[in-house]
DNA sequence: CTTGGCACATGGGATTCCAT
DNA sequence: ATGGAATCCCATGTGCCAAG
């Protein structure tokens, strides 16, 4: 296992969250398209995959409720209820949950219970059953996701690769999420890209850097991070190996004139 | 305050090898 | 074939400085 503080934990999902925004908004990214989650909106995070949740506050308010659903939990639901898991194979990181009448007054509900941004301790395990009962009679499909503890199959690498490069996690999660072990993923890689997977990656972002600052006049110090770079001046240092010239180098001959 | 340059230590990745 | 361990070593991140 790797250090438990890495760069930027919130990239990879472990767990199924319900994500519930009160007042505000929240834009979602998958990597794929952004989303925005307006109040009284809601929906699924779902376990290993990538994704980053952005808080925007609206007059300095964001009220916002999330609820981890771990497999422990939603085993022993699963057998409580009795339950069965039918295929359900949705594509995205977040699933967008319909509106149910029922869920603001659970929401409401739950305001009581509320202590340092946790749940009071019995009562929490009741609430988390009480919204899953809610949800599986809204959306009954759901069961097919949260009941389905499989690890990710063998998918394709360079579909995945593609698509979420930008995130900034270890390769061995990459690995994970493409469903093999770490040797596995670096022999496929190298099959795929004939690259090795560091490697690739730092191209592909510094890519993207070019084209953002290129095309969409973005600033360095707006998009190093987006890309999985950790200090600007590496970024730079970087982006000037490759390319021969500094991003804001590159910004002023373009965005300049 | 923002940005780029550079030295340096090291974490993590590449490669190789071994066990099953 | 596949997973894991060992080793090497380089790219990366850190910290600091300079320039504007």
């Amino acid at each position: 296992m790797k250090k438990a503080k890495d760069i930027s934990p919130e990239h990879f999902i472990a767990e199924h969250f319900f994500v519930y925004t009160i007042k505000g908004t929240m834009n979602l990214f998958d990597g794929n398209e952004h989303r925005a989650l307006q109040a009284g909106d809601s929906c699924i995070a779902r376990k290993n995959r990538l994704g980053r949740i952005h808080n925007v506050r609206e007059n300095d308010e964001l009220e916002k409720v999330i609820i981890a659903f771990d497999e422990k939990f939603l085993q022993s639901f699963q057998e409580k209820h009795k339950l069965r898991a039918a295929k359900f194979k949705p594509v995205n990181t977040f699933i967008q949950l319909k509106q149910h009448p029922l869920l603001p007054y659970y929401i409401d509900s739950l305001q009581p219970y509320y202590k340092h941004g946790n749940l009071l301790a019995p009562f929490g395990e009741v609430k988390r059953e009480e919204l899953l009962l809610i949800l599986l009679k809204s959306q009954p499909e759901l069961a097919g996701l949260f009941f389905d503890y499989g690890m990710p199959g063998k998918i394709n690498i360079e579909a995945f690769m593609s698509r979420n490069y930008q995130f900034n996690i270890s390769i061995e999660r990459f690995a994970f999420l493409t469903g093999r072990s770490l040797s596995a993923f670096k022999r496929d890689f190298k099959q795929a890209f004939n690259e090795s997977p560091g490697r690739w990656l730092v191209l592909k972002r510094l890519q993207e850097a070019y084209f953002l600052i290129e095309k969409k006049h973005k600033k360095p110090s707006e998009i190093y991070l987006d890309l999985g770079f950790e200090t600007l001046s590496h970024f730079s240092y970087a982006f000037k190996a490759h390319f021969g010239l500094t991003p804001t180098a590159l910004l002023a001959r373009r965005g300049g004139q």
